[in-house]
Formats: C-alpha cells, structure tokens, sequence
DNA sequence: ATGAAAGCGCTAACAC
DNA sequence: GTGTTAGCGCTTTCAT
C-alpha cells in the first residue's frame, strides 16, 4: 500500500496525497477530505525512508550517552524522547560505555542512517571521534565540553554553584577533612568536578590534602573501592564528596560493610540527584544537576540548528547550573565525637 | 558524495561500487579493492534509507519497553543494543509508562520507520494496541504475554520456580504472616506473579491472608504506599514479597523512616535482580530474571523470524526461568521476639 | 564478471 | 488548485 494506492482510491493525484498529507494550506478541503478518508480506512502511513530519501532528512537526532546502566542517563533519554516525539523526531540512541571503540561504531552509525544532528551526553569523552560528523556538518551538541563553533552548541554546566555549595555546608557542618572520590580523569567533566572541589575548599581557606582526592569511575564499584582505599589511608576523613551519585551509594555501600555509620561516623554527598538518592538510606544530599533540563537544552539546541536558515550559524552556548540538595546524608562533623572508640572495624 | 561519485572515481559502474560494498563474491578482486580503495579515500557510507527503500528492509527493529526510569530496563536495552549492532541492526526504542496513548504512539513510529520486527517488553500491557503491526505481518516478540502465533513469538517466564523458592526459604525462617505487594494488576505479568505467590503459598499449607496482599505499581512510591497500607492493617507481616525490586527499595525506604530495621523486624525479598539489588543496605535478597538473557531471547526471536524463508512460520514458544538470590535482606521470624516491645513508632 | 537501466515510495518543480 | 514527472541513492534484474 503507497501513495498511488491512495491517490488511485481518492481520484487524485499522487500530488494532491502527498500535499493533503503534510497539510499544505492550498488544497481543496473537498479533496483533503477524500484523501484523509482513504488514508484512515486503508490504515496508511507514509513511508519514512522514502520521504527521508527526498527531503534530505531523516528526523532522527542521535543521541550518544555514557552508560544506560547509570540511572542518570535513563532520565535524560526519557525526556529527549518524550520532546523528540512531539517533534516527529526519532532517536537513534547508543550507550559508549566511555569505550573509544563504541564511540567510533556510534559515529559510523549516525552518519549510516543520517542523522539530522547529534546530541552528546557523554560529559568529555574523545570529540576527537566526532570530527567526522563535522565535516560533514551534522549540527552537535555538547554537554560540558570545548566550544561552540560552527553547527555546534555547547551545554556549560557550571559545576562549581553545586560543588561550592556542597563544600561549604559541609564545612558549617565543621567538617575539615573533606575527601573527594573524583570521576574516570580522562572525562573533562570529571576533572572540572575535581577542580571545582579543589577551588571551594581554598576558597574558605580548607586544606586540600592529596591523599583525600581519590579517582572513581562513576559505578558503584568505584564508590566502594575509593572508600576503601581512602580508608587505608593516613588520614580518615570525616566527610567524602562524590563525583556522582553512583559513586556515593558505593561509599555508602561500603561504610555499611565496615559498621561506618552514615551520617553519624561519616557524611557524604552525591552528584547529579538521580531519582533513587532521595530514597536510598539515608536518602542522600547531592547536587542537582538538571536531567530534565539538560535534555531540553540539548533537544532544543539541535532543533534550532536544523531549523535555522542562516546555514553557516555558529552553534549557541548555553548554560546548565547546579545546586545543593539537603537530605539525610550529612551530620555535623561533632557526631563523631560521640562515637565510641574502636565502634567501627579499624 | 554518492554512489554514483564512487564509481566515476573508481571507473567502474554502480553497480559494481554497490556489489563490491556488499562483498558480493562474484566481483573481481581487482576491481572490488579499486572500490574499496575509493570508498576508504572519501570516508563514504551508503546512504541506509535508499538502501531500505529499495530492499525492503530497514534493518530496524523496534523495542518497547514499560519505563526506562526503572533499572531492570536498561539492562535489557543495553544488551538488545550490543547484539543489534553486531547484527547491523538499529534499535527503535519507546518507553510507554504503560499509557496506552503511548502504546499507540509507539505502534505508529513503529510502522512508519517499516521496523523489521518488534521487541513488546511490557510484561502485558493491552496487546490489543499491536493489532495494527500484526496485520502487517510484522514479527513481534512478546514477553510473557498469549501465544505464539504466525510471525508472533513468546517467550514464556517461569514465575513459579523463582517465586516458590522465595516463599520456602521465607517458611523455612519461620515466616507465616508474609505479605505480598503486587505490581499493578492490569498487567498480566503482574496477575501471574501474584498467582504464583498464592499457590506456593497454598502448596506448602501457608495461609493467605486477603490483608496482606496489597497491590503496588513497580516504583518506589509504590512500596513505600504499599507498606504503609500494610502497617495500617489488623495484622502485620513478618515477611513481604515484592512484584519487583523497585517496590522492595520502596519497602525497605518506609522501613527505614517507621524505624523498623531489615532484616531483624522484617524479612524483604524482591524481583528482577537489578545490578543495584546488591549494593542496597542491606542487600536484598532477590528472584532474578536474566535481563541479559531476557533480550537476547528477544532479538534472536526477531532475527529468526526475519531471516526465515518460509513466509508463515509460525514464530516460537521460549522458556526463561527464574531463581532466588540469596543475601542479606532476610532473617529469621524469630528475630523478632528480640525486638522490645513499642520499638517501633506503632 | 560487468554495465545499463528500472524502480523502491515519496516530494517538489513545473506546467496547466 | 491540481496533475505530470523527474529524481532522492541505492539494489537488482537483464543484457552483454
């Protein structure tokens, strides 16, 4: 069933079907109408890759992510779908893994199925795989990384809003050995965390101490590994900021198998404020970074770029700002105090 | 750059560039590494939607699942996705909420991109709204719900086994009052958990307490409203089973806020074996069911389907079972003669 | 073994 | 306002 089918059983032209089909203003009512009844009754719908293959887009925005395991990520592919749909946009969406091979396999499937523009959630991961959907003009956006340039947009995310805040609270609470458990170094992203951690201790005059800075990888099995080392450390920090909320559910995880107990022997603080970090327990004080906002920037940024006229427009930058989220998580560094000596295994 | 610019540079024709891109092992070896050599040089990828246009193909199949925001979900998507790759596949993917609007939506992206095949990971959800891709004799792959018809496979889930084993090992620490918390009941998979739960409970002389057997919705509100009814009741469990993990994480949240402490006051077991099960405190004891098998039992359904050449295969019946893991969420009944007296805030 | 050409289903000139 | 037709990029007969 196609086009001739219907415009066959409507008398009229493949022409007039096409046109009554994607509304256009100037058809006769009197024919629109018979064509939408022979597509009603027949069940018709167009046939996408033909379309594509004239018009010259395909409406599909991919969308290139870290790890879907992640439950951060999950929300943001939910409302990139959700506005991509209202848009008549499909997505073609792929999980990296932060795996360089999977990046490029990614890449080569983006431009296969030519992808009117790609959204790249991957928070600093390799652009140097991108470069081939530059040349050929695909309209990226980024979360986090490098410039806008021409067809690209940026996301900035202002980490240290969030990170400042958690710091401070952190240090009213009276808390001095502050550890940090950063993200995979490699990640921009990561390492924008890390430096915006180090800024807001010096800032209200708090030593930084290199042995409390310990790299994670954002899983759960990081988390529990950095608290663990950060535990056979010299020094015992009262209190552990985390990269992301993945991270801190393994310190959380941890500190449980240890008889630490959170927030009373230790306070920590998530990244990210997935949906779960109000509901693990304690539920966790964390930084809110935006899922639903973030995807919205992302959609939005890629629309105006395949929509804009103007066809060499250098891509916009937009800004995604952070901020604390009290819960249970964080107790007043005194708490320790109370706590009976040897209570915890070392 | 097209085919077309392929063959003028390599001197051959298209069809040629097109035979030796498909590896078509007729074409001379000479030729078909000018072409190569070509199609290297400019970075050229054939154009997929001319490609499905004229094959009939779209090399995509469609995968609907209830909620990405619950983890057991992504799991699935990601190895649905790495086998897809492999197999030159893209993956179509929609999460319904359950809203049968969105059903509906998802039905018509589905046959407006002509996906070869549909992955329905709903677990029930009104299979009515897939009349329309039946008819187009698209292959489907259902989960647990109806038969096995021409183009439809079914991949049947052995509640009972996993289910069983969870309320003997419940019996086995002395439980009797051991509640159940349903997922929404609509859904036929949720019916059949609970049914499951009823008869293994009848098998080994348990009573089954109408009160305490409330229905749930599969999200953490649920198990924490779940709960809540539960405590309200006349008579209160010991035990609770839970139609997922997400409810158990629900369960053990409201614990947590009335004081009651898992596993001493009450035994909690889930369903799934989502990989957070494990790191929750306490870790919580489970029925797993293979995500990972779950989806590859799902694409190789579809690929089977697709790549038959008897037109009317009647698709498949699959089998996966499911089991209980052992860890830290249960504990015996009489943990809770231990427990003073007004311990808990009723 | 290779090439010429038809045609997949649709849109957009262009002609009327 | 409507119809005729070329052509999007590719695969695949059908000749040679």
């Amino acid at each position: 069933m196609d086009i001739r089918e219907i415009a066959k059983r409507a008398r009229v032209s493949t022409a007039t079907v096409s046109r009554a089909i994607n509304r256009v203003p100037t058809v006769n009512p009197q024919l629109a109408k018979r064509v939408w009844n022979v597509v009603e009754e027949l069940g018709y719908y167009p046939n996408t890759q033909a379309r594509a293959l004239v018009s010259g887009r395909s409406r599909i925005f991919g969308l290139i992510i870290s790890e879907i395991t992640n439950p951060f990520f999950p929300e943001i592919v939910q409302v990139f779908e959700r506005i991509a749909v209202q848009h008549h946009y499909e997505i073609l969406l792929t999980s990296t893994g932060n795996d360089p091979k999977r990046m490029e396999t990614a890449v080569r499937r983006m431009i296969e199925r030519r992808v009117d523009g790609v959204a790249v959630m991957t928070f600093g991961m390799e652009e140097v795989l991108l470069e081939d959907l530059k040349l050929r003009k695909v309209p990226l956006v980024f979360a986090d990384v490098g410039l806008a340039g021409p067809h690209v947009s940026n996301i900035r995310i202002d980490y240290l809003h969030g990170i400042r805040q958690a710091v401070q609270h952190l240090a009213a609470l009276r808390h001095q050995k502050i550890a940090f458990v950063s993200g995979p170094l490699r990640l921009k992203s990561a390492e924008a965390r890390k430096q915006a951690f180090v800024r807001s201790m010096k800032e209200i005059g708090l030593e930084v101490d290199k042995n409390l800075i310990v790299e994670g990888n954002h899983t759960i099995e990081g988390g529990i590994a950095a608290l663990g080392q950060l535990l056979r450390g010299s020094v015992r920090p009262t209190a552990v900021l985390c990269s992301n909320d993945m991270t801190a559910l393994g310190v959380m995880r941890k500190s449980y198998e240890d008889g630490i107990s959170i927030p009373r022997d230790l306070s920590v603080i998530g990244f990210d404020d997935i949906h779960l970090a109000q509901f693990v327990l304690p539920a966790l004080t964390t930084v809110q970074m935006s899922q639903a906002e973030l995807a919205r920037l992302a959609f939005d940024a890629l629309l105006a770029e395949v929509e804009s006229d103007t066809p060499s427009a250098s891509g916009k930058e937009y800004v995604l700002t952070t901020h604390l989220v009290l819960r249970e998580s964080t107790h007043l560094v005194s708490g320790t105090a109370k706590r009976p000596a040897g209570s915890t295994k070392n």
